[in-house]
DNA sequence: GCCGTTTTCGGCCCGACTGTTTTCAGTCG
């Protein structure tokens, strides 16, 4: 069994778990956690990198002895290290530091004094009432385990960013309602644009914090509040979101939106780039020994430490710093630079408008141009179109573009790509249209040579213009394709492809690495709506913040270009 | 366990809240 980066970064999160249940160093744990993000977020392959010779401790974090173990993994499937932490300790009490206020040291005293392995095991001592005599433990403790325990079983870990946003906005118009409030901001994951967010995380510049907090515990969307102190506070809101606040004082505004917005790895590795210099960072501003330099606005708290204003979504301490320090960072995409859309549909297949209504919706948008992309007849339950259709529905195209100004509909489909990588069209329909999107819609559960193989035998024919939604994952619902990245988009850099970046909530695939693997090996992204009708175009917003994290700029992304530009460059005539 | 414009040793981000304690450890973000 081939060892993928995957099963490294497993490993390493596994054995951090166990060394900080044992009690051991927290800095050598946390040398095994960083290690486990920097191959989780490997661009390529690590067993690929070893084959060619290359070291493995030029990477973030990795020294020679994590190399070795990263080493050992790939050669033998196995790390000595983690074998032995099995032994003296039952893997399975690692699940038991999911639970929210069960940290090492409180697992340990639960293994060793209780025999609890198990979260089974664990709701039956507290059931019994055996766990408030452990000490350091009590009463209120034992039932806040059982408490976190029922919120575990119904609760979804992450919820898409769309669908957590109409509960932070009116939460956040709330609260700018009390009075003394200046400023209100969503920041956490949501500012940073992630696809999914675990909670809402609210910052407020406030005179008075306790009114702002007697108004958030009070919202009467809350069913639970999980704590409440003097700035800080936590709720659970009706529909299961958890919501955290912290109240500041304008003056510190900037450097608590900084705080509050992370991700914590790039405040710890801005924190630890300020100390360099004999500053302290924290929420309530920059410091040179007891005297505040900075803290208003974030570009202060950036500015103290010697950098230039960092976006929120690239704040993932994933190389942005360094760039930062050399005045390299990236001009991000913008939704304004997008030209035309190449994915959508009508009510031709599974869409719910005409043409004529896409059109003129896409066109409403800004956009120049919008490539129709119905289903092909593959899919039953999408009313595909056959052969025959597309060249009616191209007819309709022709009579549309020649009345519309300023505005043109490109012929296209996407097409079903087969279990063994064929196209559910002949070549000669495809050869006929403009734009041809590719994608996979069956067959999602392929071994990972034999999902890769599908794709790349796709990527091969010479018709097909972009690989749609390319892992095919739908968030909280279906696992991306066990499919080999590296491997695809090097086949469309070679083919002259492009990649999909599909705008979908419940989609953004590519992710915001896969859009950075592309980016590094210069193959264009296309950000498409994929709307099936004519809100959806509001989406592609969605499309652009995954694109920003992916660190794609306006020349990166295929449909920034303008017809005449993006003509050549699919093979088209106009 | 990693790392170096001050270090090859001695540091490693920083503060709020809770509960069990009687001054603070544990957890979280």
């Amino acid at each position: 069994m081939p060892v993928h980066n995957a099963d490294i970064a497993t490993a390493f999160e596994t054995i951090a778990d166990l060394l900080e249940i044992e009690g051991a160093n927290p800095f050598r744990i946390r040398a095994y956690r960083n290690a486990a993000r920097t191959f989780s977020e490997l661009s390529q392959e690590a067993r690929d990198m070893l084959a060619r010779g290359e070291d493995l401790t030029r990477l973030p974090g990795i020294g020679a002895d994590l190399a070795a173990k990263a080493g050992e993994l790939v050669s033998t499937g196995h790390c000595g290290l983690l074998d032995r932490l099995r032994k003296e300790l039952p893997p399975a009490v690692t699940e038991l530091l999911r639970i929210p206020g069960l940290g090492p040291r409180r697992v340990k005293a639960l293994w060793h004094d209780l025999g609890v392995q198990t979260v089974e095991q664990l709701a039956h001592a507290a059931q019994a009432g055996r766990i408030r005599s452990l000490h350091g433990f009590g009463e209120k403790t034992e039932r806040n385990i059982q408490d976190a325990l029922r919120a575990q079983a119904d609760q979804e870990r992450r919820i898409l960013r769309g669908a957590a946003a109409p509960y932070a906005e009116s939460l956040r118009e709330a609260l700018a309602g009390v009075a003394g409030v200046s400023e209100v901001t969503v920041a956490g994951s949501f500012r940073r644009l992630c696809d999914t967010v675990g909670d809402i995380d609210l910052l407020v510049a406030a005179e008075d914090a306790a009114a702002v907090m007697r108004r958030f515990t009070g919202y009467d969307e809350v069913v639970d509040v999980l704590s409440a102190g003097a700035t800080r506070a936590s709720v659970l809101l009706r529909s299961g979101l958890q919501v955290d606040l912290r109240v500041v004082a304008a003056e510190s505004y900037g450097a608590a939106l900084h705080y509050f917005t992370g991700s914590k790895a790039h405040n710890i590795a801005i924190r630890r780039l300020g100390q360099q210099q004999g500053l302290k960072v924290n929420e309530y501003g920059v410091f040179r020994g007891r005297k505040r330099i900075a803290g208003e606005t974030e570009a202060s708290v950036y500015r103290a430490v010697g950098l230039p204003y960092i976006p929120p979504e690239l704040r993932e301490n994933r190389g942005e710093i360094e760039l930062a320090r050399t005045g390299k960072l990236p001009h991000l995409v913008r939704r304004s630079d997008l030209a035309g859309d190449l994915h959508a549909h009508t009510d031709a297949s599974d869409g719910q408008d005409t043409l004529e209504a896409m059109a003129n919706a896409a066109r409403a948008q800004g956009l120049s141009y919008l490539a129709v992309t119905d289903h092909s007849a593959y899919l039953g339950v999408t009313h595909g179109l056959d052969a025959a259709r597309l060249r009616r529905q191209g007819d309709e195209i022709d009579r549309l573009n020649s009345a519309l100004t300023d505005f043109t509909l490109l012929k296209g489909v996407e097409v079903d790509i087969l279990e063994d990588g064929r196209l559910a069209l002949p070549d000669a329909v495809l050869a006929q249209l403009q734009v041809v999107v590719a994608s996979v819609h069956s067959h999602f559960d392929l071994p990972r040579a034999r999902q890769t193989e599908r794709l790349l035998r796709a990527l091969d024919n010479p018709h097909v213009t972009l690989l749609g939604h390319p892992s095919a994952r739908l968030l909280g619902e279906r696992a991306p394709l066990d499919v080999d990245m590296e491997r695809v988009i090097r086949k469309a850099q070679e083919r002259g492809s492009a990649l999909e970046l599909n705008s979908q909530p419940q989609r953004l695939d590519l992710n915001d690495l896969h859009c950075r693997m592309a980016r590094d090996a210069g193959v264009p992204v296309s950000i498409n709506s994929d709307a099936h009708r004519v809100s959806d175009f509001a989406d592609l917003e969605q499309g652009i913040g995954q694109a920003r994290r992916g660190w794609l700029e306006k020349r990166h992304v295929l449909n920034t270009l303008p017809l005449e530009g993006l003509a050549p460059l699919i093979g088209l005539n106009l």
